[in-house]
DNA sequence: CAGCATCCGCGACGATACTG
DNA sequence: CAGTATCGTCGCGGATGCTG
């Protein structure tokens, strides 16, 4: 349990990112403010015990930061704090790989299973 | 249920590096190639199993590329195709993020369950 | 040395129903 | 609207043992 052994930069940023959605999740609050609805049909086909478990692991991490306006009806906004922010600019390298080469991975994963391993909306 | 709905370019990213060592093994082969019993020590903590699982992903996904000498005791040697170089490349910047948050990101690992999301070696 | 086969635990993820 | 609670599924990943 000590020493965490991170063996590149990359492992951190998977140990912040892991879980499923969470990309997602920064992907969206990287182009601005979200409510809580708004975010989940951004997203679109996450439960809301996954979307809401994965925004408190992001919370926690100082990633995003949430408000909540204490009114009736309810009313939550998530944001990216300036740490999520920075791991934001950092992603679009290797962003542009991905769009570079979607095609490609596209036809890949495809054939594993058939789409095993891509997200369903 | 459409097609591959990759919503930004670090989908395509995971969706072909989403295995728990497949960041590791491009890590080291990044760094040159590799015999499999070198990869296998360098990794550590690795079974056989789970390695060439996803060895052969990597492969398919024509990231990596094999080498099988036909020799007697047998030689294999690993290392990135061209193909993966240019994501390793793309890799750096985010890399960099997570040395330059490893304090602050290992600090928040640790409080999970107490370490239960970092691998172990 | 490199790789395969089998069994299996565990945790992430999901569906559904309910609450303030 | 923004969650919470509960239960069930799924498959990744690990351990072990065997082969060429």
């Amino acid at each position: 349990m000590p020493s965490v052994p991170f063996v590149c930069g990359l492992d951190v940023v998977l140990a912040v990112l892991g879980g499923k959605w969470k990309l997602l999740v920064v992907y969206h609050l990287a182009r601005g403010t979200h409510r809580y609805g708004e975010l989940r049909r951004a997203i679109g086909g996450v439960s809301d015990k996954v979307l809401i478990q994965q925004l408190k692991e992001l919370q926690t991490d100082g990633l995003i930061e949430r408000t909540d306006y204490r009114e009736i009806p309810p009313r939550v906004e998530y944001s990216l704090s300036r740490f999520g922010s920075s791991l934001a600019d950092s992603m679009a390298p290797l962003c542009e790989w991905g769009n570079k080469h979607e095609a490609q991975v596209g036809k890949i994963v495809s054939r594993r299973s058939n789409g095993a391993r891509v997200n369903q909306s």
